[in-house]
DNA sequence: CGAACAGACGCAACTCGATTGCAAAACAAT
DNA sequence: ATTGTTTTGCAATCGAGTTGCGTCTGTTCG
């Protein structure tokens, strides 16, 4: 589940022989630690979103529950990540693609709460807002079963 | 903030003497009771999303804390009611009007957490998923400033 | 290279919506 | 009124997420 391990410690190595987790984080200014390596990384190679439990058990070891909430927080401060509220009440992260400015669409599923990306946003859906209000950005989300949950008996299990 | 209060005690009432809510709850052939009552006047004369914390202020008193989440889920699993998760990782709840059967539009503030509905949704709205994936129902939310949110100094207090 | 500083980490304690178990009370049918 | 379910209230519990604080580490500067 994780993704190339990242062999950069040196400081003046080439560019293109750190990771790309690595040189986006380099990218920010901030500090460049393994726990943000490790944890971009995780997102990087899941082709979903992920709960803080799963990327805990991801990053298996060297780091503690409370930085990886601290990590995935500067993620997503940093705009490198995504938060999801899901139907559980348990975040989600994903890494932001470039492309998803202010329009994205995610699918969630109703059994097992799983969430992925949608990236073919239709968008172009600019709902009406009561006078006075101001729209940053739309979310949609699509509720329904993912695959895992269509044939079998749904695992009710939360994910 | 709360509804005409209901007097409706005796049991061979005229239907039009009973309150819309109590009408609601008896068609769903389950009991009638004070808290269910209680609790779906209150989502009715809400113009906006509720929070647990909102409608037990608002049923001040006779109503456990308890049997309003309790009330809420048995609305919720009922249709008469939604639950909206929040960013706040606060769940928010809403009268389920009729038309809005999929296909439904909240906005939520970026600032102070508030949801409001959209009733006007243009929808039509079907990404695309990936196979073996079935969609119930798609959600579009909106992000931005409420009218309180815009002019001020936002308050960033948990609403 | 090594010292110095700000920022990150680990640990433990804490917060607070939300949930669960169980006995008492309330509703609805007889 | 009597009986059989459902609901309710209370207390205890859960668990994702947060906070305080001392220590450690990346980074900068001499």
């Amino acid at each position: 589940m994780r993704a190339a391990s990242s062999e950069s410690r040196r400081s003046s190595i080439a560019v293109d022989a750190m990771s790309a987790a690595e040189q986006l984080i380099r990218a920010t200014g901030a500090r460049v630690t393994q726990g943000r390596i490790l944890v971009l990384e995780v997102l990087q190679a899941a082709g979903r979103a992920l709960t803080h439990h799963e990327i805990e058990a991801a990053v298996a070891g060297p780091l503690d529950r409370v930085t990886v909430y601290r990590v995935l927080d500067w993620l997503t401060r940093e705009q490198i990540a995504h938060k999801i509220p899901g139907d559980d009440r348990v975040w989600r992260f994903t890494i932001a693609g470039q492309k998803q400015a202010h329009h994205h669409a995610h699918f969630q599923c109703t059994d097992c709460s799983q969430v992925i990306c949608l990236d073919d946003v239709p968008s172009t859906l600019r709902p009406r807002l009561p006078a006075g209000y101001r729209s940053v950005g739309v979310e949609v989300t699509v509720k329904g079963q993912c695959k895992a949950c269509v044939r079998p008996a749904p695992r009710r299990g939360r994910r």
